[in-house]
DNA sequence: CGATAGGTTGACGGTTCTCAAGGGAGGTGG
DNA sequence: CCACCTCCCTTGAGAACCGTCAACCTATCG
């Protein structure tokens, strides 16, 4: 990437936040702009249905990008909420298209995040127990964790266990008694949202049927 | 799109088949080349643990796309297998990709197509039940079918009931009742894989759930 | 210090899975 | 043309996992 193309895409950014626990990045209608890539925090993506229920879709933690399922209808198709304190940096989508047609390099960026939220999105679909589906989301969020240069041993939840339980189509309740017994056999030392995760191994294996790798 | 421009892209294609059911278009771990177009029949794709079970990723019909999730691990990340008799266009993605830096709609349309992938691999994820998952998967194939030119009411599933249990987390047995209970309940006429809507508003109505429009 | 949201725990029940057996449909070979 | 074989589908009985309901507990914060 040559350097008049990086400061073209450096003019594109639009650094946001911080933003509070419960402010929303954007909303499910809001009409299509612009993609974000979370700096800090923790940002949950869901769905409303009429009659009020939600249905979490993700959680997405710093370096990685939401608003991409938003292209093809030109609306974003949910709600982006901030869990606790968040910083953003938001890139006009209509912009970095054109951007990219002259970086094949950009192009080929864009594909590759596209073609990873498809993968990514349907490592939760398969029909495994709670205990595959909990030690799968404890492992996951501790590798992505870890990615970014955090502990993957020690870190915070970011989420209400309603929302866990959501993600992982469960009942809050049975989050609780899944994490209660992972406690028990030695696995991990849960506080509230404090998590530490004692047995790596025997927790990736767990997670294993979910994860694949 | 100029005409030099959709020279450019006939070149690209590949018409490939007739597959017969069982014939793979790709594996697990091959590497990624094409993307492919179904033109007739109908392809799933899914995944393999290392125990022998599989994971039904999605079935994929006339007229859309397979493939996309390979472009960021370089090699396709699931199988894809013929279920029927299948006819295909392949395009070569660096090409495509290539092509696309100098035709923006092409650009766009891959865009959008990698972000409605994204979108609908979300739609089965939430927690709903065996009936309601069942009426969304029937009205689905009706929508798509009937976006192709074929008949909205009366058509026939080319998978198995194992195929059809697994990509909706349910136990064949599961599928076999809630078939007949639904013909029982007037919604459809069900023998063995010929598959007639009676009740195409009330079976919406159930896989508003699901599908939320 | 009280209020509120969030988390835990127990008892119970239901949806769905598992196990087991039996019944076609379609293909192949005699 | 029929017999057999192999999938595939269906049906029933029982069990298990997990959801629901209810109560209680615990942080956190104004």
């Amino acid at each position: 990437m040559d350097k008049s193309a990086l400061k073209d895409l450096h003019v594109l950014i639009d650094h946001v936040g911080p933003l509070r626990p419960g402010e929303y990045v954007f909303r499910e209608g809001d009409p299509f702009n612009v993609i974000a890539a979370v700096r800090a925090g923790t940002v949950k993506t869901s769905l409303l249905s009429r009659d009020g229920d939600e249905q979490v879709l993700g959680f997405h933690l710093p370096g990685e990008v939401i608003g991409l399922n938003a292209i093809d209808g030109e609306r974003y198709p949910c709600d982006a909420i901030a869990l606790d304190t968040v910083m953003l940096c938001q890139f006009s989508f209509p912009q970095i298209a054109t951007l990219a047609t002259r970086l094949p390099n950009l192009q080929k960026h864009l594909f590759k995040l596209m073609s990873r939220d498809i993968g990514s999105v349907s490592l939760y679909t398969g029909n495994r127990s709670a205990d595959e589906r909990m030690a799968a989301f404890l492992i996951s969020l501790s590798r992505r964790l870890a990615a970014r240069g955090f502990s993957p041993r020690h870190f915070q939840l970011t989420m209400p266990r309603t929302d866990i339980a959501n993600y992982l189509r469960q009942a809050p309740e049975t989050v609780s008694r899944v994490l209660r017994r992972f406690e028990r056999d030695g696995l991990v030392r849960i506080k509230l949202r404090d998590v530490e995760i004692i047995d790596m191994d025997r927790l990736e294996t767990m997670a294993l049927t979910v994860l694949r790798y």
